[in-house]
Formats: C-alpha cells, sequence, structure tokens
DNA sequence: CGATGATTCAAACGTTCGTTTGAATCATTT
DNA sequence: AAATGATTCAAACGAACGTTTGAATCATCG
C-alpha cells in the first residue's frame, strides 16, 4: 500500500476539470480521451488506468459535484420546512431551495463551478446511455421531496398539473444553466447584467415563482385559446 | 438531364428521415452514416452522393422543417398585429403566436413532425458546430420580431427584463419540445395526459404567459430575497 | 435498340477512436 | 541500498469512422 496518493489524485483531477471542460464544450461523443488527456497534460492511458473506461469517467465527472449539489437542495428544503412548522412553503422559498445551492456552485473558484453547471444544464439533452443511468438515479430524491413540498404550498392545483409545472420548472433551470452557450445561438444581442450567475437566477426566481402559481389552463373541452383582445 | 427524379428524391427522403430519428435518439456525434443509410435501407455511399458530407446533411435535415417553422411563427405574429390594428397584443397572443405553430409541426404524420420537435429541442445543447451556424441563422428574425412585440406588450417592464424573460421562455420551450426524453430522466412517475403535444402546449400557455408577466425581481442591492414567510 | 447520364453498389481508402500492453519511472518500505 | 508496488509512458491493437472510387445498374431519349 504505498502511499504516494498526492501525484495520483492530482493526475486524477487533472483529467476530471479537463474532461469537465470539454465534454462542455464538445460533448461527451465528439471529446476523445487524447484531448482530454492531452489538455490536463498525462499521458493517453491515464484514464483508463485511473478510471477504467471513458464511461466510467464521465460518471465521476458528474457525481463529484451532482451528488453534493442535490444533497444541498434537499437540506435547504429540509431547513425551510423545519421553520415553518408544518406549515406549507411558500412557493418562493421552494423555489429559492432549488436554486440557492447551484449558485454556491457557480460560485466555485477558476469558474469551475460555473463550468459544470453549463455541462448539466446540457446533459439533460445529451443522449449518451451513460447519462441515462446517471440522472436518473441524482434526481430520483429530489424530485420527490420538491413534488411533494409543491404539492403542499398549491394545495388548490391538480396533482398532474404541479407535475408538469415543476418539470417545466426544471427545464427553465437546465436552460439557464446551460447558459450562454445555447442563449447565444438566438440572441442578436448581448444579454447585459449576465455574466453574473447570481443576477441570472434573481431573474430566475419570480419568473419561476409567478409561472407556477399561472391560473389554470381552461379545460381542453372548451373550445378557447387564450384570449384574442389586446392588452 | 433525366428526370428519374422520383427515385432520388425518395433516397434523399428516407435519408432524411433516418438521419431526423436517430440524430433524436443518439445525437449528432454518435450517429454514423452506416446506421443511417442501413435505416434508411439505401447504400452507404448515398449520404455523401445526395448531401456531399455528413455535415451537410444535418444541415438539411434542420432547414427543411426549421425554415417553414418559424416563417409560419412570422407569419401568425403578422396576423395577429394586423387584427391589433396597432395597438400592443396580450402576451397570451405572442406566446400564442410561437406555440401554434409548433403544434402544427407535432401533427404532421407518422409523428414525423413530433420526431423533429424533439430534436430540435435538443438542438439548443447540441455543440455540434454546424449547429452554432445553421441556429442563429434560422432564428434571427423570430426574435427580432418577438422581441419587438413582447416590449410592445410589456411596456412598463424593463427593456433588458424582457430580453431575459423571453430567452427564459425560449427555453421552457426547448425542453418541452425535448420532451419526454429529457422529462423521463428525472421523472419519477408517469406524466400522465402527456402523450399529446397538444395538451402540453396548452398547459404550457399560461405557465409562460404569467411567467413573463411576473413582478420585476427585487433591485440586487436590497438584501431580500423572496420572502421567508409561509403562503 | 443503343447511347447517355443519373444513381446505386461493394469495396477500399486513410484516419481516428477507446483500449491494451509491457517496459520504464517513481515513491515508499524493509 | 535493494525491493516493492503504484504510476507513467510510448507504442501498438483492432474496430469503426467519413469519404472516395470505379464499375454495375437504372431510367430516359434519340
Amino acid at each position: 500500500m504505498a502511499e504516494n496518493k498526492n501525484q495520483a489524485t492530482d493526475t486524477r483531477e487533472r483529467i476530471l476539470c479537463a474532461a469537465e471542460s470539454l465534454f462542455m464544450e464538445h460533448g461527451y461523443a465528439a471529446t476523445s480521451l487524447r484531448v482530454i488527456t492531452t489538455k490536463a497534460g498525462v499521458n493517453l492511458a491515464a484514464v483508463n488506468y485511473h478510471f477504467g473506461s471513458k464511461e466510467a469517467l464521465i460518471r465521476e465527472v458528474f457525481e463529484r459535484r451532482l451528488g453534493p449539489l442535490n444533497a444541498a437542495r434537499i437540506a435547504h428544503l429540509d431547513r425551510l420546512e423545519a421553520a415553518a412548522r408544518g406549515r406549507p412553503l411558500a412557493v418562493e422559498q421552494v423555489i429559492e431551495a432549488i436554486i440557492a445551492p447551484v449558485l454556491n456552485v457557480s460560485k466555485e473558484p477558476l469558474a469551475r463551478g460555473a463550468i459544470f453547471l453549463r455541462l448539466l444544464g446540457r446533459a439533460f439533452f445529451e443522449p449518451a446511455d451513460t447519462l441515462r443511468e446517471i440522472l436518473p438515479a441524482q434526481y430520483r430524491q429530489v424530485v420527490i421531496r420538491f413534488k411533494q413540498a409543491l404539492t403542499r404550498s398549491l394545495p388548490d392545483m391538480p396533482d398532474q398539473e404541479v407535475t408538469w409545472r415543476m418539470h417545466f420548472m426544471f427545464g427553465t433551470l437546465s436552460y439557464t444553466m446551460a447558459g450562454n452557450d445555447a442563449l447565444k445561438l438566438i440572441a442578436t444581442c448581448d444579454l447585459e447584467g449576465g455574466d453574473d450567475a447570481e443576477a441570472i437566477m434573481r431573474r430566475l426566481i419570480p419568473f419561476l415563482a409567478a409561472a407556477m402559481q399561472a391560473p389554470l389552463p381552461a379545460l381542453q373541452t372548451k373550445r378557447s385559446l387564450p384570449g384574442r383582445r389586446a392588452a
């Protein structure tokens, strides 16, 4: 049992960071182990030595940050619910419990957290089979707990509607985290004041809170889309 | 100039449809020309013969449907604005002009439209360089026109805020179109009544309309996240 | 029918991929 | 200092990739 852990864990860390950035930039399938190891400044064989395979590498890239992030979300929700002493939370509070931990991640040094968030935002759209195992496992608890909290915060809303709106909400959040990459694809002008993740997220909370509490849609039996009259 | 266009365009069409489905299922980089041509029932060399390259193929996959879709959006907006005779539209109307054409696409036979919509929802997260040219070009006019319309519909809202919220909105829409693929990654239960694209989109309109009209976020100089009190 | 040009086809091209290998190097312990 | 096990390294592996090629096949027209 040699104890030269330092250089070994350093190599692992360098690979993880390089992979994180490159997966974010080019996606999983389009990122080769050769560019990863080159960027990390390690030997090509190091990935298979330390992680076993490319697939196991991406698994670790996600798990090392997503696990703590979702745990923090649940902890935040626990704290709010304990303080509420059994009363339902405000929708804004539930949303805050989802978003505030994201902000903490975004503050990690060297923009490492921000890079991961962009990668995570994209993850739901990456068709790589590996992610189809990782993400459900990582999110299962979060979805269950927040669905419960939202159902209590919106007592007059049908269960199906709560579920759908929660998914809409996670979608908006994912897209926003994927961030400038996706935004700039259709942005005609620079989005000012948008470099700061905190400012963006702070815009997102009232946006989502109002959305979650929107009036129920007209039943589809009625022949009515939203009104044709001007504001 | 031989006139055996029938079999030729048939081959092109078979390739486009197969590529559309496979890009949706596995992404651009992970889909090889061999599986595309096998699924299409054509020879491997047919892609390079008819399209020139894999990159040109994906370009055509998007352009053949995205062009008409965005044109329909602008036409729908034109119609609404003409009927309004200079008065600003209701936010719901602007959103309807964005979403209604999507519903028409989703009704195409053999679920071809629905497949494309899922692919399109993912497109903003595909890091393939080709898409980084296609999408901005296809969306430029749409973004400009709808930004104008929304600014008029929300006269009291700062310009930056309108821009951000519009991007949030496009994000929610993309995520929803990417649809079950992304949703099921974190869904713990089957989303009932969700197979129908029209039902989903009808849920989305009031959700987004309320979000767009949400109260403005607190200025970040104030030290206040949304209230800590229960509902 | 025979000529012509478009299309299809099987085969091969060179490149790059993820992974494996076996020797060299390093840090640690006896 | 010698031995040991962990780690790094250059090199190579077979497989799969996008693309090209040249002959075969097809539809069309003089």
